[in-house]
DNA sequence: ACAAAAGTGTTAAGCATACACCCATGA
DNA sequence: TCATGGGTGTATGCTTAACACTTTTGT
């Protein structure tokens, strides 16, 4: 990741004179922060109408969306020119969120609808002859339409999640990790919602969980689920997908404000300062989750 | 923006003289790990006796053991003199995990029969006068007969998780998170049996249950649970608690060698190093949990 | 009218809960 | 033989899952 690779030339510019390697191993790591960004992709949206209709004729696979993220290619050895996670600095003036908002933010220019602490990641065997680096490691889930934009610079990429590129360090097993949670997540939380825009439709929302889970789910009791929930309310309008019955469109509505299983998020503050400073505060509303450990 | 911010950074380590405030809450913070150690307490031993038959009497109160947590008193400033979570350094040449197991011992002499990552604690606002600080937090049960010596030393001391002292930092927060977790964790992972010694019987082991989840649950539907899940394994010993018929003994045995919903836990690598360093290779064994995220 | 998707109803199976009951043991 | 905890049986209610069905819309 990037800050791995900065910090290893930080190192060695910065002449601390590291006598041996037994002493540079004792040495208190670095920090940095890194963000597996999540968003759904191209494949099936809805809005590309055509797509769907065929996709569904195709009987063994599975006409889902697939979920997309971004990396970065590195410009520093070690893995120099291989695919890695977005990553910065921590900065002591800011609280770990901000700074992973901050990575996020200026490498994608991207504004996550969510974002949670994932682990931390250390230890002596992922320096791979950088220094030793401890890698604090946000995950982030953008919506559809902010993900729709999609452009691919010089050296950042979108990459489904089943088709990764060898990755740096262990960047592979983090975002595994990462989609492990997601995974795990969407059973309990709202996350799902997250990934698509304020409003949706059921059968949207529908595809995102069986995108997601990997299963099929029966829609009818899907819907009478998720309705029974109450933290999903009618917005009044209507829109058809196809060319069939339009179908209600909701807007997601947490009815009991719950914490997610990770503090600091509570409120969404830390987020909150990273918008109000970047003046975007609509994703200062975005981001209030509601769900349970 | 990476490229700006790196060589932002690296000019200020230079010097490594700062200057000023504002240069000083730009620098990269500091990288700690804390270890929140849970054990169940003295309370209601079963091997007591006595107590457990005059405690049931009781009627309102709960007469479940309480949990209790070793705390150390800060010999620095700020906070010098308050009582804080034990914690240490980060070694490079050490997986977080190791470092945490190291910060436990040191202080406390124990071993744990669970350690996990709790949540990495970051930001200005937790420095208080001292350096800013990022913390990589662990949380640890401690098996019953190991916490049984309970020597409080001099500056460490055990604590009822009710009855807490005022604390340093964000540690009270801590460990309410770490409470939290534990409550949450119990009821759909192995972590209740760690709170035990290596057998137990279903009695102990519902009491652990009652007294982290803080309800009473039906002991009849609670062994059946338990015995359905697979994971138990009948000793084909007999024990008698109280004076009454004796309860057979039960022993963990996971089933499926599932995650813990944190990376690094498939297998106790991390601890496996700790436990040989220290040659205690029952804490290797004891060290390998099966649940979900 | 027909196709396709939106949306509702119905029923069976499984699981959790409550609690009645029998069994084993020492005093 | 009695008290006490160990251990089993069973009825009830709620949630889940499966799928048949009705409704709405554009063609």
């Amino acid at each position: 990741m990037l800050s791995d690779q900065k910090e290893y030339f930080t190192g060695k510019r910065q002449g601390m004179g590291f006598g041996n390697v037994s002493e540079r191993r004792s040495a208190p790591p670095q920090v940095g922060v890194s963000v597996v960004i999540l968003a759904l992709g191209p494949d099936d949206m809805p809005e590309h109408g055509a797509t769907q209709a065929e996709s569904a004729e195709t009987g063994a696979g599975t006409p889902h969306s697939r979920l997309w993220l971004p990396l970065v290619k590195r410009v520093r050895q070690p893995f120099l020119g291989t695919w890695a996670l977005p990553g910065g600095d921590l900065r002591s003036d800011w609280s770990l969120e901000q700074s992973a908002y901050s990575a996020l933010e200026s490498t994608t220019a991207l504004h996550p609808r969510y974002l949670e602490q994932l682990y931390t990641f250390g230890g002596p065997e992922r320096s791979h002859g950088g220094l030793p680096m401890v890698s604090v490691v946000y995950w982030a889930l953008v919506g559809q339409a902010e993900a729709a934009h999609f452009e691919d610079g010089d050296n950042v990429r979108w990459f489904p999640e089943d088709e990764l590129p060898p990755l740096a360090f262990d960047h592979r097993e983090i975002i595994d990790y990462a989609l492990l949670r997601l995974r795990s997540k969407i059973e309990y939380s709202d996350v799902a919602t997250r990934l698509l825009g304020p409003t949706f439709t059921l059968r949207q929302l529908h595809g995102v969980y069986e995108a997601i889970a990997g299963e099929s789910l029966d829609l009818a009791n899907f819907r009478r689920k998720m309705l029974s929930s109450g933290d999903l309310e009618d917005t009044g309008e209507k829109v058809r997908e196809g060319r069939q019955r339009p179908a209600a469109v909701y807007r997601y509505v947490p009815q009991l404000p719950a914490h997610t299983g990770t503090p600091h998020e509570f409120d969404g503050s830390g987020i909150a300062a990273m918008a109000k400073r970047n003046e975007r505060k609509d994703v200062l509303a975005a981001l209030s989750p509601s769900a349970q450990i």
